[in-house]
DNA sequence: TCTGGGGTCCTAGGACCC
DNA sequence: TCTGGGGTCCTAGGACCC
């Protein structure tokens, strides 16, 4: 096989990836540095933990492990619940402080994010390895907190850089060298390859990313689907996928899921459930001004079959009370009483920003400005007593004996705007 | 991989229209 | 009643990500 470099260019386009160490676990040793240098997982209230300091990954604890079992592993673990709130803030920090350097910031997830730096190299007198080394010691310094960064030319380069050197490591891949990293990297570690597409170019004889680098266009086009051409012309050195700067939260769907255990057959509790996911996914649906006319939800089995329905609305809302009823009244529909469930979920989906919305015929839209105004109150009730301070009948729990208006609040909260609704 | 929670994008195929 | 060809929109489901 041909040893020639995949680019001629060394840094046609300069991007950064930036990624957090074991970022729940590394903002909980941030906050009581007691927790530094021990083996530490977070996710406690969950039965599962989701992230695990080094300390505890070089004893064997991982990702998805329950807390008896780490125990007996890793018998002085800490295991923590999680607060991601707290998490959110670091992570807004984080985008902050390389936005110093450069405008042009993806902020990817919570633990991440890519940067273009590319020209910056005059007007800062830095090169680009010196910057990327400036922006990580600025973060850690600031926050308290450990990053590995990857300097390429384009994202998905930049991200096998970022990890290839983890925890605290920086890598620079400039466009000539990106066939030596290549050449070491098993396909499914490429982003953007998961298991299936591996299996599949594993069957086809590739076994690294390499192999797939030097196929032919018409090879890649052919056998491939767009996604998976895009990482091919990444893996090239051509920068394809732009860096998405926009403020993150325009959502094309929300979802609220739960899994409870025992599994049950219950109705009540279901709908009791499905109440609760619909509760919490409007309220975020809420919080970013936006409603959708259509929703999904769903009952999944413990052999982890979902079954669910979809209904579809004339107006768009973001108001639980109203689009309860017609959950309850399709419940029915994708209920088996024989079948013992572990979860249920709700999909918002087809969402609009509730600004500018148009009157329509029925007046539903008058209907819905009072309830904003009603959930506006019970937004601001949440923000200050707790969230659901106030809920739907029906997200409680059956057994629970209450009367029964449309709203029902948990401490006997005397609100007058309650009146009005039912 | 005995499996928590929250997202996005792509493709194929059907419905419907001219 | 049968027929060709082409466009758009929507949906279901797959695959992937953190």
């Amino acid at each position: 096989m041909s040893t020639a470099p995949l680019s001629i260019h060394s840094f046609p386009k300069a991007i950064l990836h930036i990624d957090a160490d074991a970022f729940f676990v590394s903002c909980e040793q941030a906050l009581n540095p007691t927790l530094k240098n021990k083996p530490v997982a977070v996710g406690k209230e969950r039965g599962i933990v989701t992230a695990i300091s080094y300390e505890a990954k070089a004893k064997g604890v991982k990702r998805g492990m329950r807390g008896f079992e780490i125990k007996r592993i890793c018998p002085e673990c800490i295991i923590l619940p999680s607060h991601y709130e707290t998490y959110g803030l670091f992570s807004l920090r984080m985008y902050e402080i390389v936005k110093r350097f450069t405008p042009t910031v993806e902020e990817y997830s919570i633990d991440e994010c890519f940067a273009d730096i590319t020209g910056l190299q005059r007007p800062l007198g830095m090169n680009y390895p010196e910057i990327a080394a400036r922006i990580k010691r600025t973060l850690e310094t600031e926050l308290g907190l450990s990053f590995s960064v990857g300097l390429s030319v384009t994202k998905t380069i930049a991200k096998i850089a970022s990890n290839w050197n983890k925890p605290s490591g920086i890598v620079s891949i400039p466009g000539t060298e990106i066939h030596h990293y290549l050449k070491k990297l098993p396909l499914e570690r490429i982003w953007g390859i998961g298991p299936q597409t591996s299996a599949y170019l594993n069957k086809l004889g590739l076994k690294t990313a390499l192999d797939l680098a030097r196929k032919s266009q018409d090879w890649v086009q052919a056998k491939l689907t767009k996604p998976h051409y895009e990482t091919w012309q990444e893996l090239r050195g051509q920068a394809v996928l732009i860096l998405e700067t926009g403020s993150k939260k325009n959502y094309k769907s929300i979802t609220r899921s739960h899994t409870f255990n025992p599994p049950t057959n219950n109705p009540q509790f279901l709908l009791a459930q499905l109440a609760k996911n619909l509760e919490a996914a409007c309220a975020h649906a809420r919080r970013f001004n936006l409603a959708s006319n259509k929703l999904f939800f769903y009952l999944k089995t413990q052999q982890f079959k979902y079954y669910g329905a979809k209904i579809k609305f004339t107006a768009p809302t973001h108001h639980p009370n109203l689009l309860m009823p017609a959950i309850r009244k399709h419940f029915g529909q994708i209920y088996c009483q024989k079948s013992l469930y572990r979860a249920t979920g709700v999909t918002l989906t087809n969402l609009k920003t509730t600004e500018n919305t148009q009157m329509d015929l029925w007046g539903q839209t008058q209907k819905d400005s009072k309830l904003t105004q009603i959930y506006r109150g019970i937004d601001k009730l949440g923000a200050k007593y707790g969230r659901r301070t106030v809920f739907l009948a029906t997200a409680l729990t059956p057994n629970t004996h209450q009367p029964s208006p449309k709203l029902m609040l948990k401490r006997n909260f005397n609100i007058p705007l309650l009146g009005k609704v039912s």
